[in-house]
DNA sequence: TTCTGACATATTTAGCGTAAAATGTCAGGA
DNA sequence: TCCTGACATTTTACGCTAAATATGTCAGAA
């Protein structure tokens, strides 16, 4: 490759152990939460990540590639933290308030607790598929964990005439529902756990 | 009072009992599920309620009037038919469920398939505290009955570690997140029967 | 190789005047 | 008494321009 050439775009979103990516996603996360995702400049995110504005292109494609790489980072490690959860040793209540809990970790306190992290809960236009693929792969690995613990004969769908895909979808999407309103970090915790309490209570005889 | 006295609009919003009010209301809820509340002019409000766009303000103040009006009515007729539902014979179940059944309705219906309907889901801004009110009367209703419920032996607050007032906050909120995504008014009805589920294997032992 | 300053392009913003539409009110008709 | 047509006012929608800001890309420095 001579330096002459056009800049070649890394093909998709940066993986996961470059650690210069990282560290742009973690300024543009900050400056996000910060000003929202569309008053947010490039040069913002290039000041905050301490390099030039130019060098973010040599590793992301343009602002929404950033964002898109921000959220896939984003499930991907609440895919991991998520399944650990759950497959923690523990009775199912703890299992599944860890589980709910590793959704909402640190981050998301920081995100709750911005001037504008509210808004970067809505970019599911601006960040494409990638939102709904995320939330696809946690229902899955919810399911997943209910079909096992039904195995192992922990729980029983049959308490709440479901099988393990509809009944992950639909806590899931309640799960979601808490998030509304604008609460405070520490208000959707109690609300998490609670709720988290209901589904195992429904769960075990 | 004399014909030439300035207007006088009524002090509150429209009676439950006032035939020509629910009849714009009812114009208005066609309309907005038509074009979505801003887009709507009270000229369209008063061609579908067939009077003049003037008479319209012989019994509302002004546009956010009609809103306000028309989410008070519905979460007055909500509140009604939700505590008729949750007290009816039956199992927890299917109290829970006709409970939340009751709550989205013939009009929920044709609001999530109208074109515009499901603009009014978010309509808290312009809506004042209406809304929050309403949905604030509901999680009581809900709370009465769980606490009734639970005077009768019929199911237990422990198996969720909560008060009623925590679960039916809780519960009102998780329910809402199944709004999220505009689904379709059929897949949301799926959904909203297996949260009923699953709040009353929680609740039951 | 990795990155930056600077450039050309594209987009956003703000202002401003006009036309169109919507709002709220009232005198007067049915 | 209830309602409407018409009026004055306010708000919105455009089209346009210039200035400002943001974007994406290079040649070349470090």
């Amino acid at each position: 490759m001579h330096s002459n050439d056009p800049i070649e775009h890394p093909p998709e979103t940066a993986q996961l152990d470059d650690p210069k990516a990282t560290a742009i996603l973690h300024a543009a996360f900050a400056t996000f939460s910060l000003y929202g995702y569309r008053r947010s400049a490039m040069a913002d995110i290039a000041k905050a990540a301490g390099i030039s504005r130019a060098a973010l292109y040599l590793h992301f494609k343009n602002k929404e590639d950033i964002l898109r790489g921000m959220m896939q980072r984003y499930y991907q490690g609440a895919e991991i933290d998520f399944a650990a959860a759950l497959g923690a040793p523990g009775v199912v209540m703890s299992q599944l308030q860890n589980g709910f809990a590793a959704l909402s970790g640190e981050t998301f306190r920081q995100l709750l607790n911005a001037p504008h992290g509210h808004e970067l809960l809505d970019v599911k236009a601006e960040a494409g598929p990638v939102v709904a693929e995320g939330e696809a792969a946690l229902a899955r690995v919810l399911a997943q964990y209910l079909r096992d613990a039904e195995a192992a004969g922990r729980i029983s769908l049959d308490l709440i005439g479901a099988d393990a895909d509809a009944a992950a979808g639909v806590m899931m999407q309640a799960y979601k529902g808490l998030k509304q309103d604008g609460p405070s970090y520490e208000v959707f915790c109690e609300k998490r756990d609670q709720l988290a309490r209901i589904y195992a209570a429904a769960l075990m005889r």
